[in-house]
DNA sequence: TTTTTTAGTTTAAACGATTAAACTATTTTA
DNA sequence: TAAAATAGTTTAATCGTTTAAACTAAAAAA
């Protein structure tokens, strides 16, 4: 690898210190410079292509310009619409991301959390997986600046920015009263997670709202391994039996897909056998055969605002900033009012 | 933020220099050291919680252990599942990621690659849009490790890890060919970029040992901008008219989603009235009615191979290590031999 | 006993930048 | 004319490591 110009190569050519070089090329003390001088020396680093050396920049200002980004998975493809997002505004801002996935592990995630902070990231973009409440503490006390995403605990003060998703299902399961269903069950996933749980309550607080009756087999909460399998097997017992349930909300996109799917090979009629709401878009729901009602996460905003809460905490260190978002729901076709279903 | 423990820490409780220090951490001259010093430092190394500086390190010997990853868009699925092959790979010898999305635009990649060898990553994986030939060159000439993954200039020699495009497309249309289809389509990217190109080549190099007939119209490339419309447009002119096409080639996954929408939205019947080849595979597929006929690529593969091609460069500079990974047939019922299609 | 070898450790320079403080020469003020 | 202010530049320390070379004391060889 043909060496790099310097600080120290640029001096020399121009006959100065690298003292002088460095002031002149960050504009510091541009009062104190003689023009001549600065314009030779510019001249020259163009000449050479001067690059800095951000290692060593980062060294003496121990800051990297550098942001550490751990989500559940970068293959999701909320996560990586979220990532896309993230990338964008720190760019905007001259930072640079690093990305880790925590496959939802807890060990895992302390693992990457070490080395992001060996490389001397500026600061942490973390959606935490469950079990990871000490982790999070312990940053705090370190004093790195840290900002939650998607997921946060509620325990703990913290800056996040997250949907309000209380909000967001409480406000699908209200659409579906409204629109005639009574029986109305929800498949979710089985965590402890802040912002699953947050929209189970939000579930079982609009059926209550709504006198629609609670059922305890109407909420299944799916375990991670072998979820297709399970998300399923959930289906086709919510569409049998004496009393099936009317409509099935999919607490997330990875129970979405695989509902959708099950639903296509137990050939439910949706919304005549089974009315739908989906959390999360993407285009996928494009291809199913009815067009689909869903909870439209503004990850745009969660993105960008992740960096700016990140940013803004790097500049006033210690300000906690917690962000709820709305999300939007999208109303079609899947969850027509009953009074208007064609007849099979 | 708290001041991280140093090696001069240690080195200061323990009572030795922070050279011996460093000796012992990094087990350099183990057979000189005392085993008690060296156990002595260990020990406050662990109650110290030390972790090592990686800016200083890198300052020093000039390797960060990052690698820099360029794709056209980290929230395409195809590339978001590809980097996270690739830092799971990393991961497995201790480097990191940083990633970046181009665009497909050529001064934004060059943006980006300057910035991430400011960074001083120890190497680029690179999936280049369309006229970045100079700047590939360019970084050759300076040394830089460097492997394209997914696209490759054939006419500069630099180390690659892609998709044999040719073969791919060559036996998706054998494929049809054999299933009695006669009059083929393809839609494909208006670009020059070669992986592009080469499912181009292979399509017609099968038609015409196919014996089949190729026709201007029925081969369609689609500029980026507003993609979906142009795809619908041309599939509704692909199945209209006296001769439509009987069966037809997606090109690209993005161009295969547009194209699987716009079937549904014309009610074509898949394969009755039309065949259809994906190329990627997405979990989305399994959305559609039909069962999808797709050209899988090995993404795995193509993530893990990079990385060790890189990491090889690395170790031996200047090795070129070239690699075409085949794509393989999917074959479902989008595709039926035409003897077994079902009459309307 | 003197010299050589070996073991164990320290010294000090280096990586490439930043930046407070010092320095020199010139100009202004008193 | 001497003192003070200003302009323009350099010196040198520093960030946290690594590592060749130097050093010292004890052990082994002559």
């Amino acid at each position: 690898m043909q060496k790099k110009t310097s600080l120290k190569d640029i001096a020399q050519v121009v006959g100065v210190s690298t003292a002088l070089v460095s002031y002149v090329l960050n504009n510091k003390k541009e009062n104190r410079i003689s023009k001549e001088v600065a314009k030779r020396i510019r001249q020259v680093a163009k000449d050479l292509n001067y690059q800095p050396n951000q290692i060593a920049k980062s060294l003496k200002t121990s800051r990297t310009r550098t942001l550490g980004l751990i989500v559940a998975d970068i293959a999701n493809p909320f996560f990586a619409t979220l990532a896309r997002y993230i990338e964008d505004e720190a760019d905007k801002h001259n930072y640079t991301v690093i990305f880790a996935s925590s496959d939802e592990n807890p060990d895992k995630c302390q693992k990457l959390i070490t080395t992001l902070l060996n490389r001397q990231v500026d600061g942490l973009i973390l959606a935490p997986p469950a079990g990871v409440e000490s982790q999070v503490i312990d940053l705090q006390k370190k004093g790195i600046p840290l900002v939650l995403v998607d997921r946060y605990f509620p325990d703990i003060r913290t800056s996040y920015v997250a949907l309000n998703n209380f909000q967001a299902m409480y406000t699908a399961v209200d659409h579906l009263a409204k629109a005639g269903y009574r029986r109305v069950g929800m498949i979710t996933l089985d965590t402890d997670l802040y912002h699953i749980t947050e929209r189970t309550r939000g579930y079982l607080a609009a059926l209550q709202d709504n006198n629609l009756t609670t059922r305890r087999s109407w909420l299944k909460p799916i375990g991670p391994s072998n979820l297709p399998a399970e998300v399923a097997r959930t289906l086709q017992a919510f569409t049998t039996g004496p009393q099936p349930v009317e409509a099935v909300l999919f607490a997330s996109n990875l129970i979405a897909m695989a509902g959708l799917k099950a639903i296509k090979s137990l050939s439910v009629a949706v919304p005549n056998e089974l009315a739908v709401v989906c959390f999360d878009e993407t285009d996928t729901y494009g291809l199913f055969d009815t067009p689909l009602t869903y909870i439209r996460q503004p990850v745009q905003e969660l993105g960008q605002l992740a960096v700016s809460v990140l940013l803004n905490t790097l500049a006033v260190p210690g300000q906690i900033t917690q962000v709820n978002l709305d999300g939007q729901l999208i109303g079609q076709a899947s969850t027509q009012p009953v009074s208007i279903l064609l007849p099979d």
